[in-house]
RNA sequence: CGGGGUGUAGCGCAGCCUGGUAGCGCACCUGCCUUGGGAGCAGGGGGUCGGAGGUUCGAAUCCUCUCGCCCCGACCA
């Protein structure tokens, strides 16, 4: 492609609106263009990326037995109202009306449309396993869109679905996913951890979430230094400490603490470190029940953790007039001596020795504080967030804590939606059984996204070379010299005729500004043509991720470069 | 949804407090000149100042409403 012909509109400064170094850059270097909150036109630039990804994908999933289909984006309510997700999925939910006034939603997830799809065209067990993906746009009118590509409301979206006759097969299906997944993050050039994952309220059984490991990542993990486990921390589990009787020495005694009502506060105040203190968390759940949460004080709640084992959907803080009422202080104050609730722990609880809680009067803490004799604790659970220094949960190993992007998310679904939506086939004897359903998502343009937050430095996008826009990019430092030209074009016509992508910047254009862009867009391998150079019969070669030139005699360079491309791409 | 902010040329911004016929940089067009890291000079095009209503002789500026966009939001006793 000559970029005369190309429309490339890079810009010099990032717009206001964007935030994180994907975003600015996706936009600096042309890739897309905002439209509104969260949706995005893909320009020629950013389409190619985009295709790489969606190609290694479909190569993957096709591989592993996948069968690509496309699935449409708007969809009857009644579909979703079989599955009674009409109901419960909320805003995210895009909802319209046809001119009959009949109700369709923008489908964010298509597991009642393949569902249907299956249980119209699949009868028997001998059709099985069955694993149909496709990948296509979708919509979640998210309450918060933001970070370009990595949260927007209109994405786009390699969705997969399996089918299998027994949790045996269903598992088997979960398996070749999880594998098809680590191939194509690794062929895509990324650093990345596949993590267990929360299965959230639809219950069901494993699920892994693939990170991208990225300091701008929303979601934080933890990894163990010493063996393969690593978890969302919305689900990672922490050794228990070994635990020692605890011997308590004093005595409890009240303490004046005017006007110091958080952990930091309190602590600074008596000169104590925060893991002496116990934090008391007066929650609510779902049901109307309230009740408190102990944690030692330096240690966040794990609100998931807790909602698990009181099982309900999410938990808040009891409001002001119910702390008074529950404790007779105002909040900040909060203890579990004397208090008429229901007390659960953290099991790091349980050790604490002479440790301070709020009293439960205005102004006032209490030390000397010993679990079990100043106060009863219903149970001890695990309800904190796993921190990096925490013990790993499968061997002796320190859990180590990053932040990630999710890029793929891999889940056994059960029969939750066959059974709603009366999916079965008969099996060996005869008998109707619910087929069971696994669901598999990439999200391709964030996978794009997350690659640029972990492969750029202060002048632009460095590209893996499998994600790549163009492989190669020839830029012609001076377009009206006819030599230049000629030795430029010909180097030019020799690659794209060994199949390497090649982009020849033959603007007329100022060195500075064609560097400049060239480092912007981040082609990972630059070759640059001078007349100087090329008295001596030589091209300049810079790869993007390194930054040194080298010189390279011009009969040597297009071998060189069809070689350079295939090393990148297999590593 | 709550809190905060913002909306002026394609992009980045000033002007608003203290009302008086809209400006800067980049980008764009023409010409000259220049050509190894976003050159220079000269000329030029482009704005219903987000929208509606109001106050006023006069509104980008003050008031009311409205829309868009951005940021923060269980953080904890």
């Amino acid at each position: 492609m000559r970029l005369t012909n190309y429309l490339l509109p890079t810009l010099k400064e990032s717009p206001a609106d964007a935030e994180i170094a994907s975003h600015k850059l996706m936009l600096r270097a042309g890739m897309i263009r905002k439209v509104a909150a969260g949706i995005y036109t893909y320009l020629p630039l950013g389409l190619r990326s985009v295709r790489k990804v969606e190609q290694i994908v479909r190569e993957e999933m096709d591989r592993a037995g996948a069968l690509e289909l496309l699935m449409p984006m708007v969809v009857p309510a009644e579909l979703w109202q079989e599955s009674e997700r009409w109901e419960q999925y909320g805003k995210e939910l895009l909802r319209l009306r046809d001119r009959k006034d009949t109700e369709f939603c923008l489908s964010p997830t298509h597991e009642e449309v393949i569902t249907d799809v299956v249980r119209g065209t699949v009868r028997s067990y001998r059709q099985l396993p069955l694993n149909l993906y496709q990948i296509q746009g979708k919509f979640r009118d998210e309450i918060r869109p933001r970070f370009g590509l990595m949260r927007g409301r209109e994405f786009i979206m390699k969705d997969a679905y399996s089918f299998d006759l027994d949790d045996a097969g269903a598992d088997s299906s979960y398996e070749k996913m999880y594998q098809a997944y680590q191939n194509i993050f690794k062929r895509c050039g990324l650093e990345f951890r596949a993590v267990e994952a929360d299965t959230g309220n639809i219950g069901g059984s494993s699920s892994h979430e693939f990170m991208v490991l990225a300091d701008s990542g929303e979601d934080a993990i933890v990894s163990c230094d010493c063996c393969d486990y690593a978890a969302n921390v919305e689900k990672a589990q922490i050794r228990l400490a070994r635990q020692e009787e605890p011997q308590p020495q004093g005595e409890i005694a009240q303490v004046a603490t005017p006007g110091k009502k958080t952990i930091a506060e309190v602590a600074q105040f008596l000169g104590l470190p925060e893991s002496r203190l116990i934090k008391t968390l007066l929650v609510r759940t779902d049901a109307g029940e309230q009740l408190a949460v102990l944690l030692r004080g330096d240690r966040d709640l794990n609100e998931i953790k807790l909602c698990r084992f009181l099982d309900c959907v999410e938990v808040e803080m009891v409001d002001e007039a119910n702390v008074v009422k529950m404790t007779g202080a105002p909040s900040g104050f909060a203890g579990p001596v004397g208090l008429d609730c229901r007390i659960i722990a953290d099991h790091e609880v349980r050790t604490m020795v002479d440790c301070v809680v709020g009293a439960n009067i205005k102004d006032s803490h209490c030390s000397g504080v010993n679990p079990g004799r100043d106060f009863e604790v219903e149970q001890y659970v695990d309800l904190r967030q796993a921190q990096t220094g925490d013990g790993c949960p499968r061997c002796a190993g320190t859990l180590q804590s990053w932040r990630g992007i999710e890029v793929g998310h891999v889940f056994k679904l059960g029969t939750k939606y066959s059974q709603a939506l009366g999916a079965t086939v008969l099996d060996r004897n005869g008998k109707d059984v619910a087929l069971v359903m696994g669901c598999y998502g990439i999200g391709i343009g964030r996978t794009v996204a997350a690659a640029i937050e972990q492969n750029h430095d202060d002048n632009g996008i460095i590209f893996p070379m499998a994600i790549a826009p163009f492989q190669v990019l020839i830029t012609l430092l001076n377009p009206k010299d006819q030599q230049v030209v000629k030795a430029g074009e010909e180097l030019y016509n020799q690659l794209l005729q060994a199949g390497i992508e090649v982009l020849l910047d033959d603007r007329d254009e100022r060195p500075g500004s064609k560097f400049k862009d060239a480092d912007l867009i981040g082609i990972p391998i630059r070759v640059t043509v001078g007349n100087k150079a090329l008295k001596d019969d030589q091209f300049e070669i810079q790869l993007r991720a390194v930054g040194e030139r080298q010189m390279m005699p011009t009969d040597e360079t297009a071998p060189w470069l069809i070689a350079e491309v295939n090393r990148q791409l297999v590593r």
